[in-house]
DNA sequence: GTGGTCTAGACCACG
DNA sequence: GTGGTCTAGACCACT
């Protein structure tokens, strides 16, 4: 189930690209499962299909999902795309903002640490029932 | 010294504000220090005085800077402006981000972590030499 | 409605930020509502786009407007932002301020805060028909 | 004895206005007493001479001061030099500023009032010793 | 259509 | 000289 969040800076394209993105990382949705539709999905979000179709589109070029033409799409078994120069480079622009996000809320380094942490093991894949 | 990356996806404005942060945050600006004026540092970064006229307000919004007309403009006094409520949902949505921007990396959850701690470390406090 | 004074000392932004302020706080804006877009505001007040884009930027970062790219402004729900003794510090610059502009006036005390309180008893909510 | 804050975001002219006005009005400067001269008053706030002058003149235009040329300045006979419908209208600005500065501070209405009455009670004229 | 960003250039008050 | 404000017009991404 997703949720948009009317609050949220993110578009709602970028809402919907990385709902989708936890919820396979998560193990919620398995390799080979179907997503919703793009016009059911619209309809249960209340946006524009057209939003919706962007989002998936952003996610099957990133690799997380297939397109099977006329079926719907299905999430892609996971292979790496990108360079490992590409990757080192967006983590470090990932470190980059993500310090300077909480670098005026003093925090001692080792509470925002113990977060970061928290919250990648949440992500850990879980095998579903 | 405040380097403007035009392949960066964040805005003129927003790089200026984080560099400004990060000095400040790291003591390579104490308070009290002047900084570079509107017009001068336009002209170094060779980008419009409107733009830099618009990273400084925010800074000065957001409390890091005291601007004096005639005078210039000033690293500010620190002081607590957000309630603690605000602070853990601004901290929330970093660790949000940060998780989303990673997640498709591929990167064990144990290099993450390091190479947050490591940037939070390196711009802890330094005495000016 | 808002109306821009041109003999007022405030300047344009300001104005309407004050004006966007009041309109929530006396409820004639409820949370969710839409706000007249950047180039309507702009058009009706007779004024440049940027100058309204500035006074809504403003009260976004305030926390009173949530931006919506490509659907517009809107009413924010509200959370206390500010940390009771950053509160404490802008009641107090207010008041003295406050104090400062009718010093001089030769009105008597009771007058006074009696011109006070009426005012922020005309701003408290009042139900829209 | 006057303090120029540094944070403070009235322009020094300003502060040196608001300062003078208030001792005066506080009894601390009775009618009749001399003031500092221009450049002791700058050497000792540590501003420029031009900006107590300008202050100065200020305080003069308003009648809280008596040019005395060759002697300096004095703290004039308190008289009404505004027009009834002049000083409404201060007022009622004073009054709009105000609550346009406590109104996204979350304060009941009886704390604002309180805090203004204190004030000003605070400030009502004393006899020196 | 929406808001967001940047550039360019003008004018003001302050020190 | 300083910062602050406003105007004008362009370009971008999002819906």
């Amino acid at each position: 189930m997703i949720q948009i969040a009317t609050g949220d800076p993110r578009s709602i394209t970028q809402q919907i690209v990385d709902a989708v993105r936890r919820q396979i990382a998560a193990g919620e949705l398995a390799v080979g499962d179907q997503l919703p539709s793009v016009r059911g999905l619209a309809q249960q979000l209340m946006v524009n299909p057209n939003t919706v179709a962007k989002a998936y589109g952003e996610l099957s070029s990133e690799g997380w999902l297939d397109a099977r033409p006329g079926l719907g799409l299905y999430v892609a078994t996971p292979r790496q795309r990108l360079s490992d120069s590409e990757r080192e480079r967006r983590l470090d622009d990932a470190v980059q903002r993500f310090v300077s996000d909480v670098i005026g809320l003093a925090f001692p380094a080792e509470t925002l640490v113990a977060r970061v942490s928290e919250e990648l093991d949440a992500l850990r894949p879980k095998k579903r029932a």
